[in-house]
RNA sequence: CGGGGCGUAGCGCAGCCUGGUAAAGCGCACCUGCCUUGGGAGCAGGGGGUCGGAGGUUCAAAUCCUCUCGCCCCGACCA
């Protein structure tokens, strides 16, 4: 295309409202504009390479079988109740009513929607397996939209939907989407890797989330280099540091003013990681206390496993609860139900004395107070590995796809069922799997790009090659440039040619901030030799090719 | 939803604290002309603003006060 009739507003400065190096980008380049907190423009630039995205979606999808439908983002209430997500989802489900006053919503996700066609559709189980997919919008009232592209409010995802007999035909096809999805991402030239999570509000039973390491990223995965175990640390198990041993006598300590295990801990002059921190949280069926490490924090989602719904104690809470202020508590003759993390079940500690000013030191967790024992703190950097006792890393990670093991939770309540070899009926057992093509598109440029602007993945490219025509006063050049890219069509290569009437140096910065992968220099001085230039964008790298071979050098570049 | 920040021309900002100079300013972008064409040129001329909105205080409000809307960041939340 030319790009004196494209609408590429392109920006010299950087954005304001911009933070992430993504959105930065994607403004400045001319790719993106905000409408409203979380909604975006896609300009042409943005709009190519997410069809370059959708692309390789839909073939590796086709290529495991799966077929492209499209539902509508406008729902009847009635499906979401069935599932009771309708009750569960809170504010972040747009819902509204429809002329007649019949509640509706828009579609976050589609598993009730699939899962109602499965339910008239799909007979028996010589049907089975179905995998069903769309690219589609879906829309939700995010509370905290950000970072441009990368959380937004309305967005497209590629969801895809797997019915089996049972949970053998389950693991089939929760395998192959795998396995395509590491294809996807690779194609889309992403580092990335596949780590285990917490399926959250999809329910079911097993999940893993694909994972672009980026700064801007919203998660965090801890991931073991030695042996390959990678979660996000939602679930992520650990071993930390151990305590050397220590041979204290029970003793009542006083800390007079003391609450806090840094306090305490400089006070006794005692590591932090010789603490027991008791911390009072209210469920719903009551109080419960958790115990952690000094030096470790609560993972509150690690304890909403065990718990459920939980919130912190007020101070009237734990004083009427356990009879003592906050930073006084301990672990002893409690008469509420305590959690305690596995790491204290061994070791010996100073805890809270309950009682007013005091602590207690040598306490020896199963001689001195029971508990129940679950991994309920964060996984740190430095930890080791519970499989291979490996030290692991913290990595901040952008989520781009994820793969869900639903079973029978959706079709089950709507009543989604086959009938087997023995004209049994059963439900369908049911996979979810879902990819942010955008995300994508800000992961790449987040993992690749410098100083001067974007450099994309070739495979996801807005193009393949640009031509800078440095002045197109000059017949030659003018020529020579509608020459090429008159050629480099005809072979199949996507091809922008700068053929606006400025001066080469903004045609060189909107190139290298547009990041084409590939640019084709026409200047004066060595169309004189006959000789055109060809520059990556990544490496920088100019190689000087004869004006007429030009198109011939490109081919061995896609090839 | 809690905490913080910001709304002045298309973009980036100054002015506000301490109200008034004359005419709301600067850089970039934009329009016209000349000139220029290998890393965001130069000269000359020009267009574009209800200073986010509403109310108030005052002889006088971009500036002070109240309310409100919007956007960004941190946190909570997040298929």
């Amino acid at each position: 295309m030319r790009y004196a009739n494209l609408l590429i507003p392109t920006l010299r400065e950087v954005p304001s409202d911009a933070e992430a190096i993504s959105h930065v980008l994607m403004v400045r380049a001319g790719y993106i504009r905000q409408l409203a907190a979380g909604l975006y423009i896609y300009l042409p630039l943005a709009l190519r390479v997410m069809r370059k995205i959708n692309a390789i979606l839909r073939e590796e999808m086709n290529a495991l079988g799966a077929q492209e439908i499209a539902l509508p983002a406008l729902h009847p209430a009635e499906i979401w109740q069935e599932t009771g997500r309708w009750y569960e989802i809170g504010d972040e489900m747009f819902r509204l009513k429809d002329r007649t006053g019949r509640d509706m919503c828009l579609g976050m996700t589609h598993e009730e929607i699939m899962t109602w066609l499965a339910a008239r559709e799909i007979r028996s189980y010589r049907e089975l397996p179905q995998v069903w997919y769309q690219i589609q919008t879906k829309l939700r009232d995010e509370a905290r939209p950000k970072s441009g592209v990368l959380r937004t409010r309305e967005f497209l995802m590629k969801d895809s939907y797997s019915f089996d007999a049972d949970e053998e035909g389950l693991e089939k096809s929760y395998r192959r989407h795998a396995e395509a999805y590491h294809r996807i991402f690779s194609r889309c030239g992403l580092d990335f890797f596949m780590v285990e999570s917490d399926p959250g509000m999809m329910g079911g039973g097993m999940s893993h989330e694909f994972m672009a390491p980026s700064p801007a990223g919203e998660d965090e995965v801890a991931i073991c280099d030695a042996c390959g175990y990678a979660a996000n640390v939602e679930l992520a198990l650990s071993d930390p540091k151990r305590n050397e041993p220590v041979a204290w006598q029970v003793e009542e300590v006083y800390t007079p003013g003391k609450r806090t295990v840094q306090e305490v801990s400089q006070f006794l002059g005692i590591e932090p990681r010789y603490f027991i921190k008791s911390l009072l949280v209210i469920s719903d069926s009551g109080p419960v206390l958790a115990l952690v490490r000094g030096d470790q924090e609560l993972h509150e989602k690690k304890l909403a496993r065990i718990i459920g719904k939980h919130r912190p104690a007020h101070k009237d809470e734990i004083r009427s609860a356990l009879g003592v202020d906050a930073g006084f508590i301990g672990p002893m003759e409690q008469k509420v139900r305590v959690i305690a993390d596995t790491c204290l079940q061994e070791g010996t500690y100073v805890s809270g004395a309950n009682r007013q000013d005091y602590h207690v030191k040598g306490i020896v967790p199963g001689r001195d107070f029971t508990a129940e024992w679950h991994d309920i703190t964060l996984a740190r950097e430095g930890d080791f590995c519970v499989k291979c006792n490996a030290p692991i890393r913290i990595q901040r990670v952008i989520e781009v796809g994820n793969i869900f093991k639903l079973g029978t939770k959706y079709s089950v309540p709507l009543k989604a069922m086959y009938l087997d070899e023995k004209g049994q009926e059963r439900p369908l057992v049911m996979g979810s799997y879902g990819i942010g093509p955008a995300r994508i598109a800000a992961a790449a440029i987040e993992q690749n790009h410098d100083d001067d602007g974007i450099v994309w993945p070739r495979a996801i490219a807005p193009f393949d090659v640009e031509i800078l025509a440095l002045n197109m006063n000059d017949p030659k050049t003018r020529d020579l440039a509608e020459a090429f890219y008159r050629d480099l069509r005809a072979k199949g290569i996507e091809v922008l040619v700068d053929d606006r009437d400025a001066r080469a140096g903004v045609k060189f910065k909107d190139a290298d901030l547009i990041g084409i992968p590939t640019q084709v220099i026409l200047g004066e001085k060595n169309l004189k030799d006959g000789l055109v230039e060809v520059k990556d964008r990544k490496t920088k790298e100019v190689k000087k090719v004869e004006a007429e071979s030009v198109v011939a050098y490109l081919l061995t570049l896609f090839s």
